[in-house]
DNA sequence: CCAAAAGTGTTCTCCATACACCCATGC
DNA sequence: GCATGGGTGTATGGAGAACACTTTTGG
């Protein structure tokens, strides 16, 4: 069977954003670019699609290959389609986000790219292609998002305190929250696990850890339950 | 400058799915297929995507020529890349969903298609390549999306009454709602204009026409208002 | 003992919900 | 005059928002 012309061929990427969390603020993994075009340049991690694996697959293939990550969180963003926003001719680019937790992920370069490293999303160097927008429409779909799926915890390591998660919110959201309010909120809605740790080496009282529990929300889910920050 | 490879080459579609809605129930737009692959089957309509049109260019475009629609609520959907989807070879297809007032599109088929027809949302035939998977996609992005943005409208005409779009909701949603509180809620709003115009020709009260102001609503958008339903 | 963050209850307001009857119109 | 949907108010309960002090720990 053959039905396709080849003027009807065009190239496909994968773009992926991953953004990270720290104890300042939410930051998002970039490359320097060795290869033409935009050499020199900061990009998004990303490159072609190959015939033989699906979108997803190539995300994460070029998500280990440049940075290093692997099993992460990983979700389809949008795909662009403007006519120039290649330099080397129609190229499609398909985006995902990622959400990772930033301790575990002291990211190291590989092929492709020369460096790797970690910008805060407020203060971003200027980015090949048309990545600014990809970067600009991921934050705008993280912080949407972030507030009625329990997503948030992907930034964060397996055991976290209330205040980190808090102010995880907070920095996302670019709000003020109430202690005792968003405790009271977080904790009724039965998500969370007491563990019997607490935090190590802060030069005050240790806060109690928690962890958040997936099962439980996977049968919440289908008695209709919605997550809400 | 030409740094890309014949290899790395693949064909993107897009599809879309058009939604409209009737007295009765959720309505999708499908034609049956002129072309092999699939001849005489029904899909969604779509198609591929040329060298100098934009994503969204190639679904109006599409739309235009499959269905004769033109002008109406458009936006993207996600993007389908398994690898053997098409039985053509490698395609990936970006899929959008668009809204139209079902009773100004009483559609007729043009190129490609052999005919284009109306389907209830619930007793669709069975469909081309993966359309199931992405009309199925379509429908909980819609669920989902007409609570909390005001898209509904796109499926009334210019003026309706609140039972009208008290039904739209009920019929999307899948659920009951009170009418008393229906109409509290959405006139408290202040997006809906009364007009001083009446439905014509029932067999009962002629019940009072509104109208959404889009005006109104970027307003408050930009004051952190939320549309709910 | 001081600095730093942890942890904890109550009040008030507002919004969602539940609920039933009379009215206007066409036939 | 009857069938059909249009149109309207009130009472209750629960959730969100505002708000400040004591406790624990390390240095």
């Amino acid at each position: 069977m053959q039905y396709i012309y080849d003027f009807e061929m065009m190239s496909v990427t994968v773009d992926c954003v991953v953004f990270g969390l720290d104890s300042e603020d939410l930051k998002v993994l970039l490359i320097q670019r060795d290869p033409e075009p935009f050499a020199g340049m900061w990009a998004l991690p990303g490159g072609f699609i190959r015939g033989d694996e699906t979108l997803e697959q190539a995300a994460r293939r070029e998500l280990s290959e440049e940075t290093s990550l692997r099993g992460i969180f990983l979700e389809q963003l949008y795909t662009f389609g403007e006519i120039n926003r290649d330099p080397r001719g129609r190229v499609i680019s398909v985006a995902y986000y990622a959400l990772v937790n930033i301790d575990d992920h002291k990211v190291k370069s590989a092929t492709d790219a020369r460096n790797a490293a970690w910008f805060s999303v407020v203060d971003t160097p200027s980015l090949a292609f048309d990545h600014e927008k990809i970067l600009a429409t991921a934050l705008e779909r993280l912080k949407g998002k972030v507030r009625y799926q329990p997503i948030g915890f992907e930034l964060l390591p397996p055991m976290f305190t209330l205040s980190r998660l808090q102010k995880l919110y907070e920095t996302i959201l670019e709000t003020a929250l109430d202690k005792r309010n968003f405790r009271r909120k977080i904790l009724a809605m039965n998500l969370l696990e007491e563990t019997d740790q607490v935090e190590q080496d802060v030069a005050h009282r240790a806060a109690r850890l928690y962890r958040f529990n997936r099962r439980r929300y996977s049968s919440l889910l289908k008695k209709g339950f919605t997550f809400e920050v």
